[in-house]
DNA sequence: GAGATTTCTTGACAAGTGTCAAACAAAGTC
DNA sequence: GACTTTGTTTGACACTTGTCAAGAAATCTC
């Protein structure tokens, strides 16, 4: 896995001061991460990253060493909150209709509160296609996407009495597709599209198993 | 649906004249497009489109209002290319197997060989979500693709002789996040994903199909 | 072929970009 | 308190961007 400490790797070691400089990192990252999700990789300069945030554009610079890294940081930054939204519904679910239930229910909420997170991934998803030094990242976090998906599945699996109907990959990326377009109808039309996920995502996952 | 001619209404209505003009415009499109294929559309400008054209960065602004005006005219002349790829292959198959063969392999095809277009699409997909000049054009086309999509699955239904057991945007969402992991995928490492590809659609087909 | 019209080239502009470095402030060290 | 280290501000740089306008070239019209 990819660590978190890029460009720091010949800052003085003091322990206080490391621990300082990465909570710094955060406080931008964060920031940063509002002004992408806001305004899109394309549209999003490190000046307006700074303006967005309570310091000033040599900051950033100090604190990463150029904008790839920052960049890089955020992506790497998001992925460890993302990845892990629905563990406590797999946990805590004792029936698989518990479980269907919270994951809807988690998915459509997540869709509306942290539309611009969702957003500002699928976009930097696109970018890692043009840009190789994003696609690492992407891929990792592809990754986590891909065995979160993994273990809804396998549990709503296991609480029917059946098991997956397809591997890891497939279920991601069709459950991808079905979120992508709602993440996508969402920035046209906001009205109605987490009820139409909800129904999509109902209707598909019974399909991934088979009963045995 | 929206028509093709937007920033000329002013200009002399001399038939012979709009004529090459239209020719003029498609030449720049067509030169863009490889251009915005190979970079995306963030790196992109239009001095970068006319240096890989024959033509002067000039002459990209006398035939298009402006940057937007272009990339929108690009991205609608595109849309006429892609979304009747499947029709043959769909009007003269003649048994569910032919069909299902005959789509993967046009998929497959089109993933390796027009690959740049494929990028280009999921990442102007990603821009409308910030930029609503094109949402209206890729709104669409995304139509356009789910009509595509439809076609298939509603004639293989009708060969299987069982109907479809999805709506027309869940089997398009579906396919289509099954097909964008691969393009993703193939730009990291082009080895073994059209297989991937083919292999992840051949299991999911059948089960978007009820048998009655 | 002269004159008008369309097409294209060239060069310029203002604004914005990433990057950096020198001056300055703050904090820690002896 | 002087001195070094760490953190921050500010302003500048070289460059790219979209846009536009003035004029040259080509084309058309009579």
């Amino acid at each position: 896995m990819i660590a978190v400490a890029s460009a720091a790797e010949e800052r003085p070691a003091r322990v206080s001061g490391i621990d300082k400089i990465e909570r710094r990192r955060v406080a931008l990252a964060e920031s940063a991460l509002k002004t992408l999700g806001e305004l899109g990789y394309a549209r999003t300069s490190l000046r307006e990253i700074a303006n967005n945030s309570e310091f000033t554009h040599g900051v950033v610079h100090y604190y990463f060493r150029d904008k790839i890294d920052l960049i890089s940081y955020c992506v790497r930054y998001y992925k460890t909150k993302c990845a892990r939204r629905y563990d406590e519904v797999v946990e805590t679910a004792t029936s698989a209709d518990e479980l269907g239930a919270g994951f809807l229910a988690k998915m459509t909420q997540t869709l509306v509160e942290e539309t611009p997170m969702h957003r500002l991934w699928y976009d930097l998803r696109a970018q890692s296609m043009f840009e190789e030094q994003l696609r690492a990242d992407v891929i990792a976090i592809d990754q986590l996407l891909e065995e979160m998906i993994w273990r809804i599945l396998s549990r709503y699996a296991e609480l029917v009495g059946g098991e997956a109907a397809v591997d890891a990959a497939t279920a991601y990326a069709l459950m991808d597709g079905l979120f992508e377009q709602a993440v996508v109808g969402y920035a046209g039309d906001p009205a109605g599209a987490p009820e139409r996920l909800a129904g999509r995502v109902s209707q598909i996952l019974p399909k991934l198993i088979i009963t045995t």
